[in-house]
DNA sequence: AAAATTATGTGACTAGGTTACGGTCTATTT
DNA sequence: AAATAGACCGTAACCTAGTCACATAATTTT
């Protein structure tokens, strides 16, 4: 086979490869505006920063999941959709440490990058989502240069240090009705104050890290004392009072 | 009373402030090198630095315990002695979640501090000890201006937070036995792989956050195994290889 | 040596996690 | 419309862990 026989493939390749970097660029470009006004932080950083070599946004799916492990390379932020944190036992029970969404970050995942540490914990996109992919040295350079990301991320560790050591609080010393019943408020507070909530029981579960039948167990408690109602995925909380005394 | 009558003292008591005052001065200026030393990320900061008002290096005596509430205005640096950072229940159960020594600082404190939240945990001085106070401006001021002062703290960070997401997933995930396990494997590496470990059962409950008779519970198991041997306030180890192989 | 303190042992009970089912509802497929 | 698969829920038996109420043993203090 001769040079001249694959060259015409060779240029074909080469412009697709064009292409695809435009494209790169163009959806950035697409997306600064966005970029901006969801991270205040990040207002002042001008072209260069975002022409920059290896900066990505990439769309997510959900049930895409990231495994700390094999994202050592960048540092991501949140454009859209909501990030779920969370652990995995060697028996497949699960508990969420923490949501992040759009205009959030994950020190979870940053400390796994930047503390040259594996798979701390799992992501994973519960919904459509947008991702900024930063690669560490660029994520290095704007924390020197930009003291006003350098605080937002500083901040987003505050915050989820904050997050872990609560959870870390809950599991070891509350009970895990008051867990339920903290959860459920939650819940209903963020869904427009609704008394009915649409989650199963295996989610709660997953949510709390706990197993399915102990969920059930204590819902079953709780309709019975008549402090909730259920069916088949939907808890409709009736007295949100006694619920809220069962918080510890 | 006369001002005349009143003089006097109000001499001396000038005088003791601006003794007082100096000693701070001398006590820092004694301790700047050490802090040098202990905090390769600090051997740049220059004389202006170290004179600032509200800076005080402390001395800290075992038990002294610090709840975050009360130390809002300063970021702690631990210049000598051992800090256990820790959680308390209602029922008074306690956990530590980790230890932090001299050349190290505290991102619990740090972010209880910045987050402006409560008492996330409680510190206590295990031994003697001296810590460097640094108002909360004077802080921000140094992480703004030196990035290799920015760069440790924010490593703290990244270290505790790893550590309390690997904690995190011991509570929920693993069995007692196999975390009594892993922990006196541990405490017998620190201390000289001697086999002989001096720590009561009281101990052990508050490291890992459970009930002493938990713990008496399963040391009398391992003991009837031929694992260990069991005295007041020491444990032996006689087969390391089954203890390590109860480690999940 | 007696008293107080600290450390450990034990049994009964409750809460929570595991295992192993069986049943029920819903959305598809046939 | 009946059949089927899959998701959701109920339940009982069993094990591990946390709680409570003591008893006992080793050490230190008085």
């Amino acid at each position: 086979m001769t040079l001249s026989q694959i060259l015409p493939q060779l240029l074909d390749i080469i412009i697709i490869m064009i292409i695809i970097k435009e494209l790169k660029w163009l959806i950035q470009s697409e997306h600064v505006s966005r970029i901006r006004s969801l991270f205040p932080s990040m207002a002042d950083f001008n072209e260069e920063d975002w022409n920059q070599e290896g900066l990505q946004v990439v769309q997510m799916e959900p049930r895409d999941i990231i495994e700390e492990g094999q994202f050592l390379e960048f540092v991501v932020l949140i454009l859209d959709g909501s990030v779920r944190m969370y652990k995995i036992s060697t028996t497949g029970r699960e508990i969420t440490l923490y949501r992040i969404h759009r205009g959030e970050c994950c020190p979870l995942m940053i400390s796994s990058i930047l503390g040259h540490s594996g798979h701390e914990a799992l992501a994973c996109f519960e919904t459509v989502g947008l991702a900024l992919n930063i690669p560490v040295r660029i994520f290095q350079s704007w924390i020197d240069r930009y003291p006003l990301f350098r605080e937002f991320i500083f901040k987003e560790f505050i915050k989820r240090t904050l997050d872990l050591a609560y959870l870390l609080d809950s599991i070891n010393f509350k009970s895990i009705r008051g867990r339920v019943s903290e959860f459920l408020i939650q819940l209903a507070d963020q869904t427009g104050n609704s008394d009915t909530l649409f989650i199963t029981h295996n989610c709660l579960s997953m949510e709390l890290g706990t197993a399915r039948e102990v969920i059930s167990r204590i819902l079953k408690v709780l309709e019975k004392r008549g402090i909730i109602k259920l069916s088949r995925g939907k808890i409709t909380i009736r007295d949100r009072g006694a619920l809220e005394r069962y918080i510890e």
